[in-house]
DNA sequence: ACGTCGATCTCGAAC
DNA sequence: GTTCGAGGTCGACGT
């Protein structure tokens, strides 16, 4: 893994360096003084200051101030580039296309630079997911209630969308499970009833809601009750081992 | 300013130097190899590889790979800091509450370190909100349509949110107007039904629903016409001038 | 390619 | 404090 670094470069060893790392996909980080603006889906200007610049090997851009968990300015990934010393200001210009949007970063003084052909093969895993909720239930019905048998997950309702899990109940009555993975919210009420509504324009029986999530929001919870849905509070880790589980049991039966 | 860089520091020196940094609410960039698991609204965990980890002076915290536009883990502003050294990693423990949330950093080598207490003043402007083409509607009600006169801007309605904007047209019929600032899609047309709706509940007289956005999708534009709404386009450009205008036209009353 | 939906969403404003 | 909506959302998945 190469690595350098440049401390206060002229703006034209600058603009060398970082066309040189562009053209090698390296992952280029540039403290300076610059101001940026930005010309696409919105346009926006940012005055002089001085900023950390993150180009990505996959052609993304970040531009980070000393606050805030968002970069002021960005690109995602796939940009082309140009690099230019124009009056005394070396300018970086990344272009996306579809949608078409322009990135220019005009630096005034470079004060960093480092470059770097980092590899990072490590693997990321994130427990438990709104999908992986889905999966849990599938695996274990009784999550829901007792003697709850599901029939299809991801039932398209018409211009309604989805429904998250649709099955019956232990009397035959049809189920439309809708599954938030934090908290439900009014959102997921009314996208209940969406679906129920239109699962009643198409068949004749008795149809109950039940919104699945750890936690019900307040309000929530009162159109939930106005409309006759019901709440059925998961927690998150007994997810993670039920399907923890299931993992091992397909495992164990691959190895067997 | 101060600006200060370390290579190929010990993890004690490395250590030192972050803890100091963190002390003086100076901005941190640490390139090098670690692991990192988060728990809090999910679990998370990372193996061993090259990344680059930011901590900002408001105590946000970055880590990225060398691809991507988001960070792979991260921690929001107003995090709580422990450093230390154990069984030969660096651990960077970052903990926030409200709520309780733990990102582990554990560095086993540290290529480059780079403190500094940055200021960065400048403004940032974005040029057209969603909040801006409101503002423009009001100033200019022609932008919805000709005669068309504004009542109140975000009319609470119940369970069923906010109106955008409330007119009336020339022929004195109630306008309920949605924005979009880029796209009017399906839920914008069921927001407008929902608040049309309620309206009616409540008053006697025609209403009329109309969408305003640079652009429509073409499923939304079926289930507007089948509700009878009416799709205006407008331009984000026309309403960044009329807003500009606007602000001229303050400044020179105030000037006078 | 487009549309839909989730996110450790983040962020801000309003109540 | 909580709730709610917007975002240049981004990113993933399905058509």
């Amino acid at each position: 893994m190469s690595f350098l670094t440049y401390k206060n470069p002229s703006l034209v060893e600058a603009a060398s360096v970082i066309r040189d790392a562009l053209e090698k996909h390296m992952l280029i980080v540039v403290f300076g003084n610059c101001r940026v603006d930005y010309e696409g889906r919105a346009s926006s200007t940012l005055e002089w200051g001085n900023r950390l610049v993150i180009i990505k090997t996959d052609g993304s851009v970040l531009v980070h101030r000393p606050i805030g968990y968002e970069p002021v300015n960005w690109q995602p990934p796939g940009c082309i580039f140009h690099v230019e010393v124009l009056d005394g200001e070396l300018k970086v210009r990344a272009t996306r296309l579809h949608p078409r949007e322009t990135l220019n970063i005009f630096f005034g003084e470079v004060i960093h630079i480092m470059v770097s052909s980092l590899t990072d093969t490590g693997e990321f895993s994130l427990y438990v997911s709104e999908l992986d909720i889905k999966k849990a239930i599938l695996t274990m019905p009784s999550l829901v209630e007792e003697g709850f048998k599901p029939i299809s997950a991801e039932k398209e309702l018409g211009e309604s969308g989805f429904v998250d899990v649709l099955g019956e109940d232990s009397r035959g009555n049809l189920v439309v499970v809708e599954i938030k993975r934090v908290s439900v919210g009014k959102d997921a009420v009314f996208q209940l009833e969406r679906y129920v509504k239109a699962l009643e324009r198409r068949v004749n029986r008795p149809i109950r809601g039940i919104l699945v999530a750890p936690e019900i929001q307040k309000e929530a919870q009162l159109l939930a009750a106005h409309r006759k849905f019901e709440f059925k509070p998961i927690s998150l880790k007994r997810c993670y081992e039920v399907l923890k589980l299931e993992k091992t049991k397909k495992l164990s039966d691959f190895m067997v």
